[in-house]
DNA sequence: CTAAAGATGTCCT
DNA sequence: GGACATCTTTAGA
């Protein structure tokens, strides 16, 4: 996995795949390749690093108070994307879980870039490729993911989706607790890929 | 209506 | 290790 070139992959990931319990959707998220079509541009990474955030049973998640404009999203259909904007400035990305009226999201925190390089340099403005999408808002930006594709639906394989890698590397997966948060913060909810260097921060 | 915090990144010391 | 940018959303009055 860490040092994968293959660009080809296959069709996106169907419905039933984001229809299951948001965290074993993370586990199986890592490995798997984000796709962003702008035109003609093709860009694409490994997911390396996700978190599950759930509803009422769960504090840190936008969910958890119950549905309002911002996450309804979340519960929403499984398998469409959910940004949300935050800081004043970043935008995050995550992709709904559990059947449609339970809520459920995992956050895509960092992919390894396989394609398009040179486009996601010229968006993040930086020339090192470990810097390119190791964050959640890093990632954004260099997929160009705003709030004009919340609710896109993932199944579909046009603007952005998830898709099976052509030839998948073995990977080891590493647990720990979830990034930025100031409640639940016990819960080991976020998943990466041992030892990958684009994965955000290797601690825990 | 108002205030406060936020699933972060960058630059500085 | 810490300040700070920057503004939407949300909870609570």
């Amino acid at each position: 996995m860490p040092h994968s070139l293959s660009t080809s992959t296959s069709a996106p990931l169907t419905r039933a795949f984001y229809e299951r319990n948001t965290v074993r959707v993370a586990k199986e998220l890592l490995g798997k390749v984000l796709v962003r079509r702008l035109g003609p541009v093709l860009l694409k990474g490994i997911i390396v690093e996700a978190e599950a955030y759930r509803g009422h049973d769960d504090a840190a998640s936008h969910a958890y108070m119950g549905p309002t404009r911002r996450n309804q999203v979340m519960f929403g259909e499984p398998g469409h994307a959910y940004v949300y904007f935050t800081y004043g400035m970043h935008y995050c990305l995550n992709v709904t879980t559990e059947p449609a009226g339970q809520p459920g999201a995992v956050l895509i925190r960092a992919a390894q870039p396989i394609k398009g390089i040179a486009e996601m340099k010229r968006r993040r403005r930086v020339d090192n490729v470990k810097d390119l999408s190791n964050g959640p808002a890093k990632l954004t930006q260099a997929f160009a993911v705003t709030s004009t594709l919340n609710a896109h639906d993932l199944t579909l394989g046009r603007k952005l989706y998830v898709a099976e890698p052509f030839r998948p590397d073995p990977f080891a997966i590493a647990s720990g607790t979830r990034i930025g948060i100031r409640v639940a913060a016990e819960r080991r909810w976020r998943f990466f890929v041992k030892d990958n260097p684009f994965v955000s921060k290797q601690q825990r």
